[in-house]
DNA sequence: CGCCCACTTGATTAATATCAAATACTGTGG
DNA sequence: CCACAGTATTTGATATTAATCAAGTGGGCG
């Protein structure tokens, strides 16, 4: 639950009871095995999921069997706030790695978001992240290089991880296989193979399929056309809350 | 206004009353001739525009030039209803063809909400619809061939302009020049003449610049794989409104 | 008429996919 | 600890797709 915090204070700050509530929505997490799926195209889920640890990927299929990742799900993020209103999943969910999902029923979120409207448009910021990533990845793919899809992809994931602090030094953990990095990019394995090898040897990065090092942030940057706008992991408004000693208003 | 409620009645019934309040949303339209911008990156817009004739597009460009066609408006369709969580805008919104926008004050836009649930609730179908496409459009992007890409997207836009009464026979008005497609699709504007030129061969489409015109529906769809449930059209549950007689329900 | 676009065509090149095989790695049972 | 099977990564060769470059064509309009 703790990522869930870290992350939504990216984005407001909160009182200590609004932190209470936030660390009380669900029940224990449930564990979910790689590649198994959380919820498949067609269902009509009732609850949503918080991802407590591990990755977990959106995913869609043509019907001859072409798969494309259309995002990915680190700790802290929940998977489908806005279930309720659509009648049928038109993608599916998937654990990408070992996962830890906690369920939150329905009238849960409605609850809470009563009582605390804070988290609130907390929870509807982090929905909004989630859509500007994705229109992001719109870009990717449409106008970046194989190289700098990648690239992005890994400058992005650094962020996000770090902004729940999964980050130590420029590592982060990333058990991913090559297959799923060309999922998400929209590659054949053998091509990512090779831009992984490209960026190595411009030592930009280390990837061994359990952890992702970048070497030169800087530098990945700059190559992958990487502006951490998107992410809109600054917005903290710097609310009032009882945190905030009130000396500092007046001095 | 009238391509609002008609877009939305795919998704709820509405009242004589709702369907006057949203008939007063806002003000008489604007013009914006066709490839203004609407809405910059960068802004912070205080209101939501309703696209009300023509085609508008979200679109984000790399630093370098490079630029991405994110997704298209059609009439009754609204930019950004969530607008107002978010800083600053993370992409732009322009005028594709002559367009005629009215925009909505947030203010206008809470009360309504306030006053008619089931508005609200279409509105946010309608926003998660929009989700929708955009998913797909990463799939198309990441797994689906040119001419594939070209073929759906010309099956989307049937189906989009239809729902809100845009479409005579097979024919849909669609005044694009094949440099938008290109920006849409992420190809290459040569690359998509030679689509064209392909899809007309195979007598799937016409298409002149100025209205669109799809020859066989069921072998377009088949070619491109589409599928339209990601559109979510057919989602009207059926409530129960003052216009459905009461006597059907007891037969 | 002539100019400016947009569209079209052809030739070439670059990016990426595919196919096939070799190598490394992981976990398992003996 | 080793052998082995199964999976993931790497390599090389080739094919395909799509981009780029360059040069037309054609239509609308001042």
């Amino acid at each position: 639950m703790d990522a869930l915090i870290r992350k939504l204070e990216h984005f407001s700050q909160f009182t200590d009871e609004e932190r209470r509530a936030l660390g009380t929505l669900s029940d224990l997490p449930v564990m979910v095995g790689p590649r198994q799926d959380i919820i498949r195209e067609g269902d009509n889920p009732t609850g949503v999921n918080l991802i407590v640890e591990g990755y977990a990927i959106r995913y869609k299929a043509l019907p001859d069997g072409r798969r494309q990742i259309l995002g990915y799900f680190v700790a802290g993020d929940i998977c489908d706030l806005r279930v309720f209103v659509l009648k049928r999943m038109d993608h599916s969910i998937a654990a990408l790695t070992q996962v830890a999902v906690r369920v939150i029923s329905e009238q849960r979120i409605l609850d809470m978001t009563d009582r605390y409207p804070r988290i609130m448009r907390a929870l509807w910021w982090a929905t909004l992240v989630e859509e500007s990533i994705s229109r992001e990845w719109l870009l990717s793919m449409g106008q970046r290089t194989a190289a700098e899809r990648i690239a992005h992809l890994f400058c992005e994931i650094h962020h996000r991880a770090r902004a729940v602090g999964l980050v130590e030094g420029n590592s982060v953990p990333l058990p991913l296989r090559q297959t799923d990095l060309a999922e998400m990019s929209g590659l054949s394995v053998v091509h990512v193979n090779r831009v992984l090898q490209e960026l190595r040897k411009r030592r930009l990065i280390t990837f061994d399929g359990q952890m992702l090092t970048i070497l030169d942030i800087d530098q990945l940057a700059t190559f992958a056309l990487f502006d951490p706008l998107y992410l809109h992991l600054d917005e903290s408004r710097g609310t009032i809350t009882k945190r905030q000693p009130i000396s500092a208003v007046g001095a």
